[in-house]
This record gives C-alpha cells, structure tokens and sequence, in this order.
RNA sequence: GGCGCCGUAGCCAAGUGGUAAGGCAGAGGUCUGCAAAACCUCCAUUCAGGGGUUCGAUCCCCCUCGGCGCCUCCA
C-alpha cells in the first residue's frame, strides 16, 4: 500500500519514499526542559509516536531521534529563578518530561540527544558555516546570514523582503540582516559555557538541531518533525544553516502537527489558557487523553473545551471525560474476547473456523484501518473503523451463540488479534483489561470525590436488599449512588459500577 | 502590512468532483425485579452565505460574512 504523507515544504501529500529502502530515519524537535510538558506537547509527541508506531508497523526499521534543549536562555533563567544550576534544573524536568510521556504510552525515542553533549558537533557545524562564508563574527556571538541562502523562506513560504517589512524584530544595526540570527552566543558571566574558536559560549537556539540531526541519522534523512509553530523561524532556519554548511539536502519530508486550542484560541502561557499533561492526567486516565488527540487529525488545531467554575478554577475537561468512557468501552471489548476465550477454550473440540461473515468483516476492517494510516496518518478516520470493529466483537459475543465453541474460540482469537493489530499502531487499548478498567475506576472516582470502601459499603446493602427482595431500598441505593455520579450494573458475576459524571 | 488556515447535525469530528465515516447526546426496541451495560433501529435532501466552472460541487475558482494562526519564545 502506498503511504503517503503531508510534505509541508510541497505543501501537498506525497508517497513516503525513503532515502534508504526499508528504513525510515526521522528526527522531531523536541522539548526544551525549563518547565513541565503541556497539552501541546502531548499533541505533538503523540502524533510522532503514531507516525513511529504506524511505520514500524509497516515493515520499515526505524531510526527515531527526539533532543532535549538542556541550555538555552529559558533554562538558564528559570534556573537562576529556581536557585539551581541549568544542568539540574534541566535533568529534572527531563525525568518528568520522561514520565509524561510514558504515561501517555509514547515510546521512548532511539535517541534522545542532549545539547550539552553535543558541543563538539555544534562548533563544527558553525565553523563550516563561517569558512563557507555563510556567517559571520561579531563580539557577542556567531550569526548566520539569510542573505547569503537564496533558499531561504521556501519552507514557511515567506519571501525575505516581505517579512523584513513586517517583522516585529528586535533592530540590531550590527547584523546584516534583521533575521539574520545566532549561531553561538558569547557567555556573559555566570552563565554556562562551552569553549569555540569565537570565545566561551553556547549555542544558539537552532544549531543544535542541525548538529543533532545530523550527527545520528546524516544528510537528507527521511522525516523531521515538529509543531507548526516551529515552521518559522526553527525549521527555517534549521534548512539554511545544514544546507548552507553541508551543501547537501537536509530533510526529505517536512511533518508539523497542529496546535492544542483552549476554547477556540491557541493555547498559550499569555493567555492564561495553559494545561500540563499532569493537570490533565489528573483530571482523567492519561490513556484517554491520547485517545482524544487521536480523534482529531494530527495538522487540525484540536480543541479542548475547559469546563471552568465561577470563580475561575478548573472544573474539569468534559472532552476528555467523554474520550475516557470511550477508552472503557474498548478494554471492556477486550476483557469480554478474553474471557470467552477462556471459557470457550475449554468447550472447544478441535481446531475451528472463523466465521466467514466474521472473516470478511475483520479482512474489510484491517484494510480500511491500514488505508486511513497510510493516508498521511488518518487516525481519526481509523478510530471511526475500529468502532465498527468493536461493535461487531460485541454483537458476535451477544448473538454468535449458533457456532460450534471451537469456531467461536477461532473468531474471537481473531477479533482479539485485529484489534491488538490496531492498538499497536495507534497506541491505546494495549494494557491487560482489568488493570485498565480498574485504574479508570479510580481515577473516575477520584473525580466525583468518592472513596472506594464507600462505594463497596453501599453496593454491600443494596445487594442485601435486593437478597430480600427489598426492591425499593435497593432502587433507593442506585439512585442516591447516581446523584453522585455513579451508575451501577447488575451482571452475571455481580454487581458492577462505573463513574458517568463528568 | 505580508503569508496562511478554518467554518460539516445539539456537541466533537472524518471525508470525497457523483451525491455526507465515527463518537457523544437524543428517540424507539431486545434484555432486565427495576436499571445499566451490550446489541438493533432511527437521528445532516445537507456540508457559513452568494456567484461561477461542470452532465453533476460539500469537495475546484471568485466574492462576502464569521473564527483563528504565523510573521516575536513556543509543540
């Protein structure tokens, strides 16, 4: 099949053609560790984790490089704020960075380079630039000048001259250009630096991506990716400085997801509509707030609606509380497929055979599902296939009744396997069943302010009431249960609840 | 000022030059002590508005209205 993605330097979707056949290396600009990680981080690092995910899922050996910015001005403030030193401030919050990330189930990258490890690439890469006369020495620091690349502007489609008009650009009469931009900064006292041929310093904020990038996947590798924010003037300026210095091709595909909006506008720290994943994760199962990403495409803003109260506290997220009801559905698929087995295991005489309507249905499924992914990482559209899918395993273990066990045990097993074909790709509903169900449990409780002995105690003399047939004491637990946000559920092995207030 | 994006049912959201996925909510049904879950059925003659191209446009072009983004640190 062929996969096809967004190329924002063409600005069209293109077929994935690497530069090495079978192998796919892909660089994303990564977090730069002054403070925790927000929304938007999810967003992106999700969306590349899809893309990782999808592709290795597609045969391809994937080489994925994802940096830490540990200095830069921000860390170096918010360390002086903080009383600490740079280093430690930026290996904090790389290791809650890490946790983050691990919560949302992004798999850790092959390599997660470090700026500061990376200082002999960088001076390099800077000299090649100043030798080739594409920058240039002042006594603060090493510039890069735009004019000396007629390639500049291609990629966030912006010619020099216009922005020149509008940019709202510091004027610094020393540069030859007011977008000409640092390459190395001299130290001034106390901060962190690094030897260079230019004086004791560290780098510019771009540098290190071109240094980075190169160092572990080389010249003209497949995918870099990022926000879109990062299109100007990061990517920019990331494709003059490696073209520039290397004279060869930087990048074949350009990938930038979209932006996180908070009730319809950007969300940004000036506007005060800023979210951490962990404020998230507390709100609701980490797992749904992937689940909820997925259900946008990955280039379209994605809102998030804020349930805010009077005074101005968080409330809640209503989107997230609806995407986490849906990520119960799906492992309680799973837990069904998984139990009948068991049970169906023990019935079934020899081998069987799945169903041919099932068979087909799945086939049907596992194509669409791959044709969405491999439409420039559709996965909404595939979330919409494996709801289909979901709801034939339920109608099948409903109804499927007619089938010899063994056929059933067959169709099941292969329900189960596409569906875990899915979770792989996607990244969701690949947790044992009862562990998943019972953690949303908790969370959904911790939601509603309600505390499991409590709930165990009135579910205890419902069922003595309902032993005694006292059906109206029992109804009257229900409802004061559902005035708090519980709904319960009579089944076979007993009663089970779960949390439907938002 | 320059460049660009978006506007699809109550809400979220995918999508295509040939007549609108999916989810949530809602209505009815099967099941149930009652419920819930699960399943079944229904739920946009219509894709902001107006022109145009076309045999045919929600999808292509133009205009209007509305919302937003980048050009400055940002995923």
């Amino acid at each position: 099949m062929d996969i096809r993605f967004y190329n924002t330097l063409t600005r069209s979707k293109e077929p994935f053609r690497t530069r090495e056949p079978g192998r796919a290396a892909i660089y994303v600009c990564g977090p730069t560790v002054y403070d925790d990680a927000h929304l938007g981080h999810a967003r992106a690092y999700v969306a590349f984790d899809v893309l990782v995910r999808f592709l290795r899922r597609s045969g391809f050996q994937v080489t994925y490089v994802r940096n830490y910015t540990d200095v830069d001005d921000k860390v170096i403030k918010r360390a002086a704020e903080a009383g600490t030193t740079p280093g430690e401030l930026a290996e904090r919050f790389i290791g809650r960075y890490r946790e983050d990330m691990a919560r949302l189930r992004v798999l850790e990258p092959d390599v997660t380079p470090r700026v500061t490890e990376h200082m002999p690439e960088i001076v390099a890469l800077v000299q090649a630039l100043v030798d080739r006369g594409h920058a240039y020495v002042l006594d603060d620091g090493v510039y890069f000048s735009v004019r000396s690349y007629n390639g500049y502007g291609r990629l966030s489609g912006r010619q020099l001259d216009d922005m020149k008009a509008g940019a709202r650009v510091d004027v610094d009469d020393r540069k030859q250009d007011p977008l000409d931009f640092a390459l190395w900064k001299v130290a001034k006292p106390g901060e962190p630096a690094w030897e260079s041929p230019w004086g004791k310093g560290r780098p510019g904020w771009h540098i290190e991506c071109s240094a980075m990038s190169r160092r572990y996947l080389g010249d003209g590798f497949d995918i870099h990716g990022g926000g879109m924010d990062l299109i100007f003037p990061h990517h920019e300026n990331e494709i003059a400085q490696s073209v520039c210095a290397t004279g060869a091709e930087f990048v074949r595909c350009w990938m930038h997801n979209g932006f996180v909006n908070v009730n319809k506008e950007k969300m940004s720290k000036s506007l005060g509509n800023f979210f951490t994943i962990r404020q998230a994760a507390e709100a609701v199962e980490a797992e749904a707030i992937r689940l909820y990403l997925l259900g946008t495409h990955y280039r379209s803003p994605v809102q998030f609606e804020v349930d805010v109260a009077e005074d101005g506290s968080l409330r809640g997220f209503p989107g997230l509380v609806e995407a986490e009801r849906r990520l119960a559905y799906g492992y309680d698929v799973v837990r069904r497929l998984v139990r009948a087995e068991a049970q169906l295991a023990a019935k079934a005489k020899g081998e069987g055979k799945v169903p041919d309507a099932v068979a087909q249905a799945i086939k049907t499924f596992e194509e669409s599902f791959g044709a969405s992914m491999a439409d420039d990482l559709n996965a909404a559209e595939a979330l919409g296939h494996l709801a289909g899918l979901q709801r034939l395993a339920n109608e099948f273990l409903d109804r499927g009744k007619e089938h010899a066990p063994a056929d059933r045990l067959a169709a099941t097993r292969r329900l189960r396997g596409a569906m875990a074909g899915a979770g792989a790709v996607l990244g969701v509903l690949e947790r044992e069943p009862d562990e998943a169900l019972r953690a949303i449990g908790a969370t959904g409780l911790r939601r509603v302010g309600m505390s499991e002995a409590d709930l165990d105690d009135a579910i205890g003399r419902r069922a003595a009431a309902r032993k005694a047939k006292d059906f109206a004491a029992a109804d009257r637990v229900r409802a004061e249960l559902l005035e708090q946000g519980i709904e319960l559920m009579d089944g076979p092995t007993g009663t089970e609840w779960r949390v439907v207030r938002a």
